[in-house]
DNA sequence: TGTACATCAGTGAACGCGCGTTCACTGATGTAC
DNA sequence: TGTACATCAGTGAACGCGCGTTCACTGATGTAC
């Protein structure tokens, strides 16, 4: 992850990737000192108190940057996945229709978009670290605004579903409670994806396989039995 | 979470009760001085050594601990769920036999062990904090162990729902998947029941969907979509 | 049963060091008129 | 366009403090004979 010289000052941007840098080599958010900071910078400790009041608030700034880079890449990769299994433009079938075809499309488009979010993380490791790793770490405000990121995340997913049509009619509460699921499995498998290279084709293939399993159970179970049924038969 | 004086020494069981108390009190395992752990421990800084080497083993002491207090009660508690809903005794009824009755049970026993398990986790909340902290924490040591925990736990639960009937027949390493991701899925919620108490009866009510969803869509894509569809008529 | 010795858990003083934070400073950039 | 001033990002020195770790010690418990 890098921070974009127009936007941020010099220092900040510099502290920022410092901090991202420490934490993902094994330490948290609270387990390096300023000034071990302000080293791997390469900036005098008191650069620090220019742009921040404490740690506490590096990791907002650390999230939010995040948060703003992640979550419409994230939304534009389901879309992608979403498109290259139904190209656009060509006429919605509905599951009552044929339950079959939209089965079989549901599932390559959640195998595609696990592919893909795992490419992202590969591509922001130290992001995905600190992430999860502060989603339960020491810090109350970190925790919360991380909770608020996974909570959006989830309501992105929820309200694809929803657009893409890629699963038969849900109420809204037990989608988003599916998506919110989704997600934290999807995150929390992020960190076995970084740190386990060889099992990264079977964490993806897995990946996929719960999510089916969840939506299908929860479509099954949210009372539409037959026509899953039909879709596998 | 306790330590008997009868196995360990007073000082060790003294430094492990802080450094819970540390922990659960908006810490990490790293975030804190070995002079503040003996402070809260009421015992000279110097003692640490008499009993650790360093930090990675004060938390592989605790994670042991935990894991050897935890995990016969859990597997207890899920056979006694079971055992709630099919006394013991009674005879055997099959999926094939009676799909409907076999749901309605698995449904009633999901409920019920998780209403267990999060009883479980208010009982021991610091334990809960202290390991999902440290899963994802900046210890490799420690990671490792709780994968390690995670796994065994899973492993446990896979064997429970084969032996309890709780699931039609799947295949192991498909029983075992539902198995982690529904592991998973627990220890992540158990942090939000600890911390948003008005939320409670909701996060138990949803877990329990969710595995449900999870177990039933694995059922359903294992090829028992005509059993299931039987159940749900 | 008594004695001598070893082991163990815990103490207290001392060390040198890196820490967070403060202060007063600098030079570059932005702004008012 | 030029000038005067304010703001901003970064510096360097200095402070007192808590830190990890070491050493030599103590007294209680366990063990051999």
């Amino acid at each position: 992850m890098s921070y974009p010289k127009s936007v941020l000052a010099e220092g900040k941007r510099l502290l920022m990737a410092a901090a991202l840098d420490l934490t993902a080599n094994t330490r948290s958010l609270d387990g390096f000192s300023l000034r071990e900071l302000a080293r791997n910078a390469g900036l005098n400790p008191n650069t620090f108190y220019r742009h921040f009041k404490g740690f506490d608030e590096l990791g907002l700034a650390i999230i939010e940057d995040m948060m703003s880079q992640i979550r419409q890449p994230l939304r534009d990769l389901r879309r992608e996945a979403a498109e290259s299994v139904v190209p656009p433009g060509s006429p919605p079938i509905s599951w009552q229709e044929n339950p079959r075809l939209n089965f079989v499309r549901s599932w390559q488009v959640s195998n595609a978009t696990v592919e893909l979010f795992f490419k992202f993380v590969e591509a922001n490791p130290k992001a995905f670290i600190l992430g999860v790793r502060e989603l339960h770490g020491s810090s109350p405000v970190l925790r919360k605004a991380l909770r608020k990121l996974m909570k959006d995340f989830a309501h992105d997913m929820a309200e694809d579903i929803e657009t893409l049509g890629l699963l038969p009619k849900l109420d809204p509460a037990s989608l988003l409670s599916v998506s919110e699921v989704i997600s934290r499995e999807l995150f929390q498998l992020s960190m076995d994806y970084i740190e386990e290279p060889e099992r990264r084709d079977e964490i993806c293939q897995q990946a996929g396989t719960s999510i089916v399993n969840l939506t299908m159970g929860s479509a099954m179970l949210g009372g539409h039995v037959k026509l899953l049924a039909d879709a596998l038969r």
